[in-house]
RNA sequence: GCCGAAGUGGCGGAAUGGCAGACGCGAAGGUCUCAAAAACCUUUGAGCUUAGCUCGUGUGGGUUCGACUCCCACCUUCGGCACCA
C-alpha cells in the first residue's frame, strides 16, 4: 500500500483519484476501430440540463453505464457518448422570472451536470459530447428542415393546433396527455394558426412494422396504439336533394352494416354543415355549434359524458339501399378523425346505440345476434347479415370484402385505411430552440434560406417580456432581412423548432462529432449504427422514439443514412419509488449529495443496481443503503489482506495458507 | 371500456418444472468496549403436542411423480390508451 490512508475503505479518496485518471488518460474516448474487437454503441437518452442531477437521473445513468462497462469487460470495442438536450422551455422560463439568458443560464447547468457525471464514476466517451443548442449543432436542424421541404416532408399549414396558454406554445398531439400539455399539465385550448409539419404521416405502416427491433413488447404496442391503424371503406352518401352534385362521405371500419344505417352524424367543424342547415333548424344548430367550439377539448372527449347531437332538417341518400336517411351534427364526433362524419349504425355500434335512444331514432338490426339476446344495447359480435338486400345471409365479417368490392365496382366510395396518427407539428413560438429556415417575402413568398447561409443564428440581444411573446417577433435585427430570391426587404420566420427535433438524430452526431462539412460521414455509419443498445425511460414511448425513428427512415430515404431503424435494441428503466411515492423533484424530493458523501458514489451506483430488476424499478431505503456499504467495506477489507498477505513472502504464505485452512476447516466441523 | 405489466416473510427481492424465501435491509441475542458507534458471530415465513410435524408464493380450479414456475377462470395494484367511427 502507498500509505496507511487506504487502510480503510475511503470512497471519496478512492473516486476523486481515478475519475480524475480516466479523465487524463481519455481510456474511455472510442476509437473507431480496434483490431479483434467488436465495435458496440451503447446509448443512454441524453438529458436536459435543467439544474442538478437528481436520483432519478442516477438511476438513469448509472445502470446503464455499468452495462457499457460490462459490454468493454466482454471484450467490445464500447462507446459510450453523452451529451445535452440544451433547448427546451425552462430556460426561457428562468430568463423571463430572473432575468438570466437563457444561454448563460443553459452553460451553467451543463458545467454542473458535467461534473455530476464526473463525480457518478460514468465510462462516458466526453471527447464526443455534444450540446444541441450550439449553432455547429443545430445547424444541421435547419439543414434537415431544408432537405425535408424540398422533399416536400415539411410543410406549412393553417388549422386548429394545440395551444398550452401557459407556455404560450402550440404542441404536437403527442404532447398532450388527457388534454393537459404534458409538460406543465395545463389545459390544452384549440387555436387556429398557421403552423410547421413533418409529414411523419407518410411512414405511418413503414413505423407500424417493428418486426426486427428488440423493444419491449410494451413500448411496441404504444406506438402502435398510437399510430392507430384502422382498415374500412370511405363511402359517399348523396346530396343531390339539397345541394346539386354534393355528398358526405364518413368512413367505417363496418361496411357490413352499410344497410343499417338510420343517420348520419357530422361534426360541428364539418365544412358541408352550415350549407345544409334547413331554415327550421337554424337557430337550434347555430347555437350549438357555438356551443360546441366553447367545450374544451377535454370536456368533449370525455368519454363519460353524454352524447348530444341537434337535426340539421337536411337528408342525404344511403347509396346501397337508396334510402333518405336524416343528418344531425354531434360533438361526439371528431373532425379530426377519418373524414368527420359519422355513420350511424345503432343496433351494432354502442355509441350510436346510446345516441338513437336518446333521439327516437330507428335501430335496426343487420346482423343476427345470439338467440338469446336482448336488444337493450348493441350486438358487435358476429353473425349472419340479415335485411341487407343481395348481403342477406352472408356471414358480416366474410361480407366486409364482399360489400367494399360491390362499393368500389360500383364506384359508390372505395377501400380507406386510416391512422391515428397526425403530421408532426413542430412549430413552437418560443425563442430558446433552432430557427426555423425560411424567409417570407411579398413577392416570392415562402423562400428557403439557402444551404450556404446557414446556420440561421440565434440572436443573443433578445429582450424577454412577461406576456410570454417569444423574443424574436420584437427582435428587429433577426426578423428583416432580405430575399435570397430577389433581394427585396423580407421577414423571417420567428417559429422555432420542436426540441424533439434535436433529439431524432443526436445519436448519428455522436458518430461523427468532428464532421463540420456533412452532418456525418458514411464511414462513421458503417462502423457504429445502428445504436445497439439503447437505454431510457418509458415516458417517450410515443414521442421521441416515434420520432427517431421517423428520422432515420426519413434520412434514409434522402441518402443521408443506410439504416431505417436507429435503436437495435432498449432498454426503459423503471421507476424509483420512496414512500410508494414517485421520486420528483417538487413533490418527493431526493439528494443524492449526501449520500455520496457518506457513501460514495460506488456504494449508491451499486445499490441502486441491486434493488431488483432495472426495468422494473425500485423502492428507495435510506437504511437498505447500509448493506451495500458494509458489501463494499468487506471488498476492501479483502483485498487489503490479500495484499499483505502476498507481501510476506513465500515461506510465511505458506505457513499462514495452513493455518487458515486448518481454522477454517474446525471451523465447518 | 380496451391494451400491457405485476402480485412470494416485517421490507427490497431470489428461485422459469425438482429442498420456496438466495443476497440484502430491519429486528432480537451475543463478542469487543469504561461506554457508545462501527465491525464481527448467531437467530429470524407461520403454526404445533417442537430431535420432529403441519401449513405456506393474490383467489378458485386443472395438468404433472412433482407447480412460485405450465393451462383455465377470477380478484387486486400499477402503467398506457380511450367517443378513433
Amino acid at each position: 500500500m502507498e500509505s496507511d490512508k487506504f487502510e480503510k475503505y475511503n470512497p471519496s479518496l478512492i473516486e476523486n483519484k481515478w475519475t480524475v485518471k480516466w479523465e487524463e488518460d481519455g481510456i474511455y474516448n472510442a476509437k473507431n476501430n480496434v483490431k479483434g474487437k467488436e465495435n458496440y454503441f451503447a446509448l443512454s437518452m441524453f438529458p436536459y440540463p435543467s439544474g442538478n442531477l437528481h436520483i432519478g437521473h442516477w438511476y438513469a445513468f448509472a445502470p446503464a453505464d455499468a452495462h457499457a462497462r460490462f459490454r468493454r469487460m466482454q471484450g467490445y470495442n464500447v462507446m459510450h457518448p453523452q451529451g445535452f438536450d440544451s433547448f427546451g422551455l425552462p430556460a426561457e422560463n428562468a430568463a423571463i422570472e430572473n432575468g438570466i439568458n437563457p444561454s448563460k443560464w443553459t452553460l451553467e447547468n451543463i458545467n454542473n451536470f458535467r461534473k455530476e457525471f464526473r463525480s457518478m464514476g460514468t465510462s462516458y466517451d466526453w471527447s464526443r459530447e455534444l450540446v444541441t443548442s450550439d449553432p455547429e449543432y443545430y445547424k444541421w436542424n435547419q439543414h434537415f428542415f431544408l432537405e425535408f421541404y424540398n422533399n416536400n416532408l415539411a410543410y406549412r399549414a393553417s388549422g386548429l393546433a394545440n395551444w398550452c396558454p401557459k407556455d404560450q406554445t402550440t404542441l404536437a398531439n403527442e404532447q398532450v396527455k388527457d388534454g393537459s400539455c404534458e409538460r406543465c399539465g395545463t389545459e390544452v385550448l384549440k387555436k387556429e394558426l398557421p403552423q410547421w409539419f413533418f409529414r411523419i404521416t407518410d411512414y405511418a405502416e413503414e413505423l407500424l412494422d417493428m418486426g426486427k427491433i428488440n423493444w419491449p413488447e410494451k413500448i411496441k404496442m404504444m406506438q402502435r396504439n398510437w399510430i392507430g391503424k384502422s382498415i374500412g371503406v370511405t363511402i359517399k352518401f348523396d346530396l343531390d336533394e339539397f345541394i346539386e352534385g354534393e355528398f358526405i362521405e364518413t368512413f367505417t371500419t363496418r361496411i357490413d352494416t352499410i344497410f343499417g344505417v338510420t343517420f348520419i352524424v357530422l361534426s360541428p367543424e364539418h365544412k358541408i354543415l352550415k350549407s345544409i342547415i334547413q331554415d327550421e333548424q337554424r337557430d337550434s344548430v347555430y347555437s350549438y355549434i357555438e356551443n360546441a367550439a366553447r367545450i374544451s377539448e377535454i370536456e368533449r372527449t370525455s368519454t363519460e359524458r353524454d352524447k348530444t347531437g341537434v337535426f340539421t332538417g337536411a337528408y342525404c341518400i344511403n347509396p346501397l339501399n337508396n334510402e333518405r336517411i336524416p343528418i344531425y351534427v354531434g360533438d361526439y364526433v371528431l373532425s379530426s378523425y377519418g373524414t368527420g362524419a359519422v355513420m350511424g349504425v345503432p343496433a351494432h355500434d354502442q355509441r350510436d346505440y346510446i345516441f338513437a335512444e336518446k333521439y327516437n331514432l330507428e335501430i335496426r338490426v343487420v346482423v343476427k345476434p345470439e338467440e338469446n339476446f336482448n336488444i337493450n344495447e348493441a350486438w358487435v359480435e358476429e353473425g349472419n347479415l340479415i335485411n341487407s338486400g343481395e348481403f342477406s345471409g352472408l356471414n358480416n365479417n366474410l361480407a366486409k370484402d364482399t360489400i367494399a368490392d360491390f362499393i368500389e365496382e360500383k364506384k359508390l366510395g372505395t377501400r380507406t385505411i386510416t391512422y391515428h396518427l397526425r403530421d408532426w407539428l413542430i412549430s413552437r413560438q418560443r425563442y430558446w430552440g433552432t430557427p426555423i429556415p425560411i424567409i417570407y417575402c411579398e413577392q416570392c413568398g415562402t423562400v428557403p434560406v439557402p444551404f450556404d447561409q446557414l446556420p440561421v443564428l440565434l440572436p443573443d440581444n433578445v429582450e424577454f417580456n412577461p406576456t410570454g411573446k417569444s423574443p424574436l417577433t420584437l427582435n428587429k435585427e433577426f426578423l428583416y432581412t432580405t430575399c435570397p430570391k430577389c433581394g427585396d426587404e423580407a421577414k423571417r420566420e420567428t417559429d422555432t423548432m420542436d426540441t424533439f427535433v434535436d433529439s431524432s438524430w443526436y445519436h448519428f452526431k455522436f458518430m461523427s462529432p468532428d464532421s463540420k462539412d456533412v452532418p456525418f460521414r458514411s464511414e462513421d455509419l458503417i462502423n457504429w449504427g445502428p445504436i445497439h443498445q439503447y437505454m431510457g425511460g418509458a415516458e417517450h414511448a410515443v414521442m421521441h422514439l416515434l420520432y427517431s425513428r421517423f428520422f432515420t427512415k426519413a434520412l434514409r430515404d434522402l441518402n443521408y443514412v443506410n439504416i431505417s431503424e436507429p435503436y437495435t435494441k432498449l432498454f426503459n428503466q423503471g421507476m424509483l419509488i420512496k414512500d410508494h411515492k414517485k421520486i420528483s423533484k417538487r413533490s418527493n424530493p431526493l439528494n443524492p449529495d449526501p449520500v455520496i458523501q457518506k457513501y460514495g458514489s460506488d456504494t449508491l451506483r451499486s445499490y441502486l443496481m441491486f434493488l431488483g430488476p432495472w426495468d422494473q424499478g425500485g423502492d428507495w431505503s435510506d437504511s437498505g443503503i447500509n448493506g451495500i456499504y458494509r458489501w463494499l467495506n468487506r471488498v476492501w477489507a479483502i483485498s487489503i489482506s490479500i495484499k499483505k498477505f502476498n507481501d510476506v513472502g513465500d515461506q510465511k504464505k505458506d505457513e499462514t495458507l495452513i493455518v487458515f485452512s486448518h481454522k477454517t476447516t474446525k471451523k465447518i466441523l
